[in-house]
DNA sequence: TTGACATGTTATAATTTTATAACATGATTG
DNA sequence: CAATCATGTTATAAAATTATAACATGTCAA
């Protein structure tokens, strides 16, 4: 699987909802299925799972089994790795272009700070 | 529309390589929809345009008409939110993780600097 | 061990997204 | 003005996603 493919995988996880409720959910410790679904009445258990297996695809949820039920935990780590490509500097772009700096707000690299860094 | 479906589409702009090559080819300037296709060889025109029109409703890409050219450019505002309620805390998550403070690495608040701030 | 319980699996319908095709519009240019 | 060019529009096929249903598995507890 590619970087962009993880790319692809995360960010279509983080663009639903439910599933983004989910993730706040289990923010502050893991969470069994049964109480995910409580927690979510509006979806069919299935609809949860079928959400819960996306999470685990994108390496956002780490399941743990213990007797008949499923721990899910979260795993923040692959957001750290699209806030440092892609969230980060496109938001510092966003910044730049506020405080009028557009010409060289370009999101690649981190220009803003390091402007006094003369070599390239 | 609520701020879920603007999350909604944020994300899922994002959640496809050819969008966020787009972006990454706007990022120092607006470009035409032409030289985007000329850009991204693989992809028919009315693929890139339709994917052109997903960034433009997610509000993350301006159009601006000039005579038969259309100067597609990047506005990373809604990147910058999205970085405020989401990415950003959830990467703090992560850090926090890493640095073994999980019991307080709740994504919401700004837990980590402000632990000594000591009212709830 | 039996029955309830929590979860997993497979299949499927409905919806959305992605990629093209065919045709249309308005602007530039010779 | 006619041809070309850049883009826009509508329609449609293929693929992926979302939501359920029906059935299966393994666990706990009386």
């Amino acid at each position: 699987m590619s970087i962009e493919d993880k790319f692809d995988a995360l960010f279509k996880a983080l663009g639903h909802r439910a599933r983004r409720q989910i993730l706040d959910l289990i923010k502050d410790g893991p969470k069994t299925t049964g109480s995910l679904c409580d927690a979510l009445p509006d979806l069919d258990r299935c609809t949860v799972m079928q959400h819960l297996s996306v999470l685990e695809s994108a390496g956002l949820v780490v399941a743990e089994r213990r007797g008949r039920e499923r721990w899910n935990h979260l795993d923040a780590l692959p957001i750290h790795d699209v806030q440092k490509r892609w969230i980060g500097p496109y938001a510092a772009h966003a910044v730049a272009v506020l405080d009028g700096l557009q010409a060289l707000a370009a999101p690649e690299a981190p220009a803003l700070e390091a402007a006094d860094k003369s070599d390239d």
